[in-house]
DNA sequence: GGACGTATAAACATCC
DNA sequence: TGGATGTTTATACGTC
């Protein structure tokens, strides 16, 4: 017992310390395989030598622009020269020669690509600290950067519209036109240059403070085309999954088609509704139109339904939440309020890198799990020889499709009662493929594990997470209608009402509503916790704690061996939370680990799990008389349940499932009677 | 193997 | 009449 909590405990902190660097999940990755090796830069260059080699990187810039410059004066004559010498309109069909010939140095200033800073990476070796630094820095370039290149690409396009303009109007003088065109261009070039410069700059202090140094072999950070550099072929992938429709919607609205997000949103192949919304064949010019028959075809209903952007009467645009009556109303305020600009293309890169983020953490959780399990399997294969981690990892990986082909023949919940491992029941592997992916109403079997009753700091905590993932949160339909009926001032909630505590407090109640709302219903019918009352304004729904408590009773009272369950059911609730803010900690996810999880860094961790060890002692020693304002309804209950005990005494011998079990393995399944969740409510 | 708790699905009744 | 609400039953699954 006191090993596996050691265990526990130990691999907990070593994924706290993963993520103490906060940096990014790549750059940890690289790092660690960096120091894994042990392998230090063999070569560097001196400060003076990379001046050097940018001066002369700037100067061949120069020259570009110059060859450019000149280049595009000539063609633009040779464009007048023709528009002017021929009368068919259908030379404004070669607009797309008037684009003005950007070089991909001018659109690329020195930014880091990912691929860069993983080579930087590999041959170097940064302490977190320098890691954050240059990571901070290189946003604030990379957005610099975006700004430039979406000014660059509006005055693209106003270049046009006037080279239009003047087209169909004939008999303007083209020559000052023309020169103003140049002199833009100039001018904005001279912007880029400096934007280069200044990165450069930049990239010579990095080097200067030891954070960064450059093989002579290598290219100082070769000028690459930004959508390479900054769009990975995976990070293309995903934003297309994961953008395909808002931004399609937004490139037609705003009648867009020259960002690069939106073009590669909507060349992305995977059917999707948003292929019917955009129009094939309404580009012209290369641009989308604003509106075909062909999306005016279908519903404003059915686009509600499906709008990822637009659920529940208000906007989901990352950080708005602006409420919307109707659709109508809801796409009104999707083009005015996020149309395509920097701050929407910002939010989208960010949403994406959230994305990016997730996807990196699932992929680090199935590695670990792996481990954990195969660590499990070689332990406890010995005294039970049923293990089956092949299927416990196929669980994990299942798609949405077999998931929803075959709901009940797969096995959600491969656990056994033999099986030495607990597979989805570490904290943060709530965030199984299988919950991300399970969309239709699938029918499974949680574990007791998992249907455990929730805590308030256990939502407050992830409180974010579940808000924005679409993670089933582990918490039987009676805690979680219990927590929102107590959180409410009065407490009591129409049906209504806990309804929309569901939705608002997790994303994965905004699917299958039929599903869980009927389930919300059964379970408010069905256990006598839940007491229905007239109301002025109708029916209202409390709790009866009393009723709750029976349900669950607790061991707590007038056990001798209080203190050390307390401690070992700690050491198994503690973990829980801890890995998760680990996990997302260690994969950098500032959603997650600002507001609601506080900053994960080791030491707040630390302290945060101390606390949750000095709560739980005090609120042993205080046996249940509970002082905090937030009255715990557990805690509350304790005199209650003394007095209940001799009437049931069978409900002793019950498990104790109130707070999360999530960490342990069936090797101590008899422990399970001692977790308390008192624990974490005194946290809150 | 049975009791128990839970999830899911469905049928049905009632009310607005 | 249809949807929301509430009740009840059946079934499946996991744990003890």
């Amino acid at each position: 017992m006191m090993q596996e909590s050691g265990t526990e405990t130990k691999s907990n902190g070593s994924a706290i310390q993963n993520g103490a660097s906060g940096g990014n999940h790549l750059l940890e990755c690289s790092l660690r395989e960096v120091r894994s090796n042990g392998e230090t830069p063999s070569v560097e260059i001196g400060a003076a030598d990379l001046a050097h080699l940018q001066q002369q990187q700037a100067l061949q810039v120069a020259r570009q622009l110059l060859l450019q410059q000149q280049q595009q004066q000539q063609q633009q004559q040779q464009q007048q020269q023709q528009v002017s010498g021929l009368k068919s309109p259908k030379r404004n069909d070669k607009q797309p020669a008037l684009q003005v010939p950007v070089s991909v140095a001018m659109m690329t200033p020195q930014v880091i690509t990912p691929q860069q800073m993983q080579q930087i990476l590999q041959q170097q070796v940064l302490t977190p600290q320098q890691l954050q630094v240059l990571l901070q820095q290189q946003q604030a370039l990379m957005l610099q950067q975006q700004q430039l290149q979406e000014f660059y690409k509006k005055q693209q396009e106003q270049l046009q519209l006037q080279l239009l303009q003047q087209q169909h109007a004939g008999k303007q003088p083209k020559e000052p036109q023309q020169q103003q065109v140049a002199t833009q261009q100039l001018a904005f070039q001279q912007q880029l240059l400096q934007m280069q410069q200044l990165q450069q700059q930049h990239l010579l202090s990095l080097q200067r403070q030891g954070l960064l140094t450059i093989q002579p072999g290598q290219p100082t950070l070769p000028l690459q085309p930004l959508a390479q550099g900054m769009i990975p072929t995976e990070l293309q992938q995903l934003w297309k999954e994961v953008t395909s429709s808002h931004t399609a919607e937004e490139a037609a609205s705003n009648n867009h088609s020259s960002l690069d997000l939106s073009t590669t949103c909507v060349s992305s192949s995977a059917p999707s509704k948003t292929s019917l919304i955009i129009n094939p064949h309404a580009s012209t010019n290369g641009q989308l139109s604003v509106h075909t028959p062909k999306r005016e075809s279908l519903s404003h209903e059915e686009h509600s339904h499906n709008h990822p952007l637009y659920g529940h009467g208000v906007c989901k645009w990352p950080g708005c939440e602006a409420v919307c009556e109707d659709f109508q109303s809801f796409l009104k305020h999707l083009n005015s309020e996020h149309a395509l600009d920097d701050r929407s293309t910002a939010q989208c890169r960010v949403q994406m890198q959230v994305v990016q983020q997730l996807e990196l953490q699932l992929a680090k959780d199935k590695e670990r799990l792996q481990a954990m399990m195969t660590h499990l399997h070689v332990k406890s294969t010995e005294p039970k020889a049923t293990p089956q981690p092949l299927n416990l990892v196929s669980s994990v990986t299942l798609s949405k499709t077999a998931s929803e082909a075959s709901p009940q023949s797969l096995p959600h919940t491969p656990t056994t009662p033999t099986a030495p491992i607990t597979p989805v029941t570490q904290g943060p592997s709530v965030i199984t493929t299988t919950s991300m992916h399970n969309v239709g109403p699938i029918r499974r079997r949680y574990s007791d594990k998992y249907n455990v009753p929730i805590s308030s700091a256990d939502i407050a905590q992830n409180q974010e997470f579940y808000k924005n993932a679409e993670v089933r949160p582990p918490f039987t339909y009676a805690s979680l209608i219990r927590q929102a009926i107590l959180e409410s001032p009065e407490k009591q909630l129409t049906l209504n009402e806990i309804y929309n505590w569901f939705t608002r407090m997790f994303a994965y109640f905004r699917r299958n509503a039929a599903t869980w709302k009927n389930a919300v219903r059964h379970n408010l019918s069905l256990h006598k916790c839940f007491v229905r009352v007239e109301n002025v304004k109708g029916a209202v729904w409390t709790v009866d704690e009393q009723e709750f408590q029976k349900r669950r009773p607790q061991k707590i009272s007038g056990n001798p061996s209080l203190i050390k369950n307390i401690q070992t059911s700690h050491t198994y609730c503690t973990p829980l939370n801890a890995a998760l803010q680990a996990s997302m900690a260690e994969n950098s996810i500032p959603l997650y680990t600002t507001a609601s999880m506080g900053n994960p860094t080791l030491g707040n961790l630390a302290n945060a799990m101390r606390e949750e060890l000095n709560g739980a002692m005090e609120h042993t020693n205080s046996n249940g008389s509970d002082s905090s304002p937030g009255r715990s309804p557990m805690q509350a209950m304790h005199p209650v349940h003394v007095k209940e005990e001799p009437l049931d005494p069978d409900e002793n011998e019950g498990p104790l499932s109130l707070v999360t079990t999530a960490n342990h393995s069936p090797d101590f399944d008899h422990d399970r009677d001692y977790e308390d969740e008192p624990v974490n409510e005194d946290i809150e």
